[in-house]
DNA sequence: GTATGTGCAAAGAGTTTGCAGGGTA
DNA sequence: TACCCTGCAAACTCTTTGCACATAC
């Protein structure tokens, strides 16, 4: 994962250029995007940032983390339920879920490339995006019946 | 793709033999999804089916689809706005999906399999499913400003 | 004949939006 | 001070559910 600290000052930068306002609640919501490897979701989010400001609301959550999807400061990884967000690595990457516990992890895979460029090829698409997902079981959950956490 | 009077045939038996009944309604719906290739919304099926049935309802073709889904005779690709379907390949495969018209495309890649080995290594997840989607332009939309067709 | 499927309307979940009041730059 | 941001509640979209009536087998 890249530095949290590094992330946290990347993201602040870009609101500043842009002007942006840095409000207490817009940068607790940095914080845990640039430091979180869990894919954090918009509610659990909110439970973290409360702790520190009671009195945010919901929708102040989805309006920072839409900011950032706006300004490419966080990647989202939408499913039909809900949406789940990395503001750690900010692009495309492959993912590994785990259908028990929700876990969501990057592997490091050689080769997504040239499959991007057979698609190409094939297709005559222009490609601008892409996402790759496995869905299984985590180590944990193949053994023991682990509890459902939905970060 | 598949033969789609086969496919309609596989699936008229499945549902068959696990005691289901064939309603005209539920066969108009696997008519569309064994034959199509443009990835049906729910909204097109429905479209379509009323054109024979006019008084189906659009919970009628939710539930034929989900019984569909449970019997794994169709794919859901979902994205968060809506889902999309595929009768005719009811199993995993790569996506191209325009952003401008909404077309997906199925093309035939080759080394999915060894980034799936990977990432089983790596993670020691127990892989049951996957998703590649591509996101463009598909070669229509990259040159004249074609009409949004939302399938 | 009987259980299953249909159609309508209401409920549900996650997300977005409008607006009045409050805080940042 | 001026404008942007927050927080609350209502609205929105897609999908699911409950229930009375209809119908496939």
């Amino acid at each position: 994962m890249a530095d949290p600290h590094l992330r946290l000052q990347e993201m602040i930068a870009k609101l500043k250029n842009l002007n942006f306002r840095l409000t207490p609640q817009r940068l607790a919501v940095l914080k845990i995007l640039a430091a979180s490897t869990n894919h954090p979701s918009v509610e659990w989010t909110y439970e973290k940032v409360k702790r520190t400001f009671p009195t945010t609301s919901l929708a102040t959550i989805y309006k920072t983390i839409a900011l950032l999807k706006e300004v490419n400061e966080v990647l989202e990884i939408r499913f039909s339920e809900s949406s789940r967000f990395d503001g750690n690595k900010p692009y495309p990457h492959p993912h590994m879920i785990c259908l028990k516990c929700k876990k969501i992890q990057d592997p490091d895979l050689i080769g997504l490339e040239k499959l991007t460029e057979q698609a190409t090829q094939l297709t005559g698409f222009q490609i601008v995006d892409h996402r790759l997902d496995f869905f299984g079981l985590c180590p944990e959950c193949q053994i023991k019946g682990s509890p459902t956490v939905i970060p």
